[in-house]
DNA sequence: GTGAAAGCGCTAACAA
DNA sequence: TTGTTAGCGCTTTCAC
């Protein structure tokens, strides 16, 4: 059926290895057979069977990308950096998709590993121990978490929430909230520790508003809490929190931002599509992508390098200016404001 | 390192095959040796190679998906759809995106062919010869498109453009524009066709105005044409298109849907998010996905299939209510429109 | 019902 | 530099 080594090595009247050998360490045979079996390989439309190579290799040219989300519009961006740049490197991707549901993650890792030369774990929710497992399981690089000693990419969160909080407080807001996503989420985590750490030095406080889910809808939820906490700037989780949280306290009858100010996290598209454009913290999402295949690459050619790799990616405050409503007529007087109740 | 039949054979004291029979031939061992082999395996913790066996079944247990861009809203539904249904069948799912780039897809297809059992190419923009020649290579199913006799899942396109085009006129809408996605997107096409064949029979005419980029960016660049063609309303190609117009449009100070009533196509989130929300024709996405693996599965249990099966779901038009400028207000006054200009 | 042997397509030793 | 041999982990005839 397909054509094989043999077959093409019949063709050019070499041995299958010649074939194997001209394809996989070109310099180990002489030009002209090199070019000759090139050339009928060619014509032949001769493709290796990537499996059988894995067989005895023991590399199978797949990548693996475990992610919580794929509708979370800050997904897709990663998973594009990460295609293009393992595409590059011959390398092709399975992408798993877990719906936000931490026991399906490391049940994916193990039915993937045997596929794939490493898995990159994008905001895995995994335990730590599961995640301990998964490294033994097959070379891991994780994104948005730190654990341990694996190979990691995060992003500057904790620079990232000083951004926010100087640019809140300068515009006057002394009351910032948090609207937190899921408790299993490390980003999260340390989003409120950044916050945390920000206020502190400053004139503001914080208060923290719970724990919803990554979406739209979760930051929806979100809006009863927020006008009881009486703040004046809240800082969704992510940008869908954010929005949905906007979104439900339009519908309320409250002015954003003019009664309240809301900040996202991510910069996914559609802040940018709404209007007035929602102000976010920019996160470099495609070079995340690359980045983290860039590490596994690095992993897969020296496993036992001393030293676990790691990358820090540096944020950046997005004050959009899309309408009239602009972030700086966000600026609240210094006055008091009168408690935003229903 | 990895345990392997033979390590389980060694351990349940049978051989290689009867394990290998134990696992994909449960009834051809007897039930008393099948439990051993099944404990030992399991206390083991032994996962079959796929790779091996697909080496020597022919079957890899791997589908390929391949899609235009995975940033683009519509396509994350599906591929959870696809995701979802392939996992049920003990099915991994490759993903790869395009990027746009009708050149690219055949170049993965051949790519991709000898690790899948089969590719699922998701609004496919190669030529009908790419197509062809992609279906000789390896099993083929196509979403959002018709092609020959290959196994395909569309949408309703005909009827979907007959309820967007009842709704409008029936609210009083005479000259109706049209933005068209991509020349090479066979939805688009079949939409035009659609709409064309909408309005013959009714009050109202079809203006087209151009094709663009099936992203927010290319329905913001339709907005200058779109208020030369003197409409009353417009249908996006699918809902970025819509989002793009209507955000470009109202910057400009047109009032939507107050001047100017906007459809878009495919029900993507972002339709329910926006205020107001996006009056938009729903389309089951992650149906879709469902179904396009069940046709894949169908043609890899029976290749010789002599007809080729086909899917094509309805659609259903979402008239939103989201705000007071619902889309009730949409309705224009029989008599004629002052022609919108800047 | 079970085992022995052969081989899927490929590459890595080892010879030559 | 090239060919021969062996074997990756698995399934599948073919005997028993």
């Amino acid at each position: 059926m397909a054509v094989t080594v043999r077959d093409v090595a019949k063709a050019a009247g070499v041995s299958a290895s010649t074939v194997s050998r001209a394809l996989s360490r070109p310099d180990m045979v002489e030009v002209g057979t090199r070019e000759r079996v090139l050339r009928v390989a060619g014509s032949l439309g001769y493709r290796p069977n990537r499996a059988a190579r894995g067989l005895i290799t023991g590399r199978t040219g797949n990548i693996g990308l475990i992610l919580p989300d794929l509708a979370n519009p800050f997904f897709p961006s990663v998973v594009k950096g990460i295609q293009q740049q393992a595409h590059q490197s011959d390398y092709a991707v399975f992408v798993a998709d877990t719906d936000e549901d931490p026991r399906a993650e490391i049940g994916l890792v193990r039915a993937l590993a045997k596929q794939v030369d490493g898995i990159i774990l994008c905001s895995p929710r995994m335990s730590p121990a599961e995640l301990r497992e998964a490294t033994t399981i097959t070379p891991v690089v994780i994104v948005n978490r730190r654990a341990g000693t694996i190979p990691a990419v995060t992003i500057a969160n904790a620079d990232g929430m000083r951004q926010i909080v100087a640019h809140l407080t300068a515009l006057g807001h002394r009351r910032i909230g948090f609207v937190a996503g899921p408790r299993s989420s490390w980003s999260s985590r340390e989003r409120l520790r950044g916050l945390r750490a920000a206020v502190r030095s400053g004139p503001a406080v914080l208060v923290e508003i719970g724990n919803v889910a990554p979406t739209f809808a979760g930051g929806a939820s979100a809006a009863d809490p927020t006008l009881f906490a009486d703040v004046t700037a809240v800082v969704g989780y992510n940008d869908l929190v954010a929005l949905g949280l906007v979104t439900e306290l339009r519908t309320r009858g409250v002015d954003v931002p003019g009664d309240l100010s809301v900040v996202g996290i991510d910069d996914i598209p559609m802040s940018g599509m709404v209007q007035p454009g929602l102000t976010t913290l920019s996160i470099p999402k495609d070079s995340a992508g690359r980045a983290s295949i860039d590490l596994l690459l690095q992993l897969l050619a020296d496993p036992s390098a001393s030293l676990a790799p790691r990358r820090e990616l540096p944020t950046e405050l997005l004050v959009r200016h899309t309408t009239a409503v602009a972030p700086a007529t966000t600026t609240v007087p210094s006055g008091p404001r009168r408690a935003l109740r229903r």
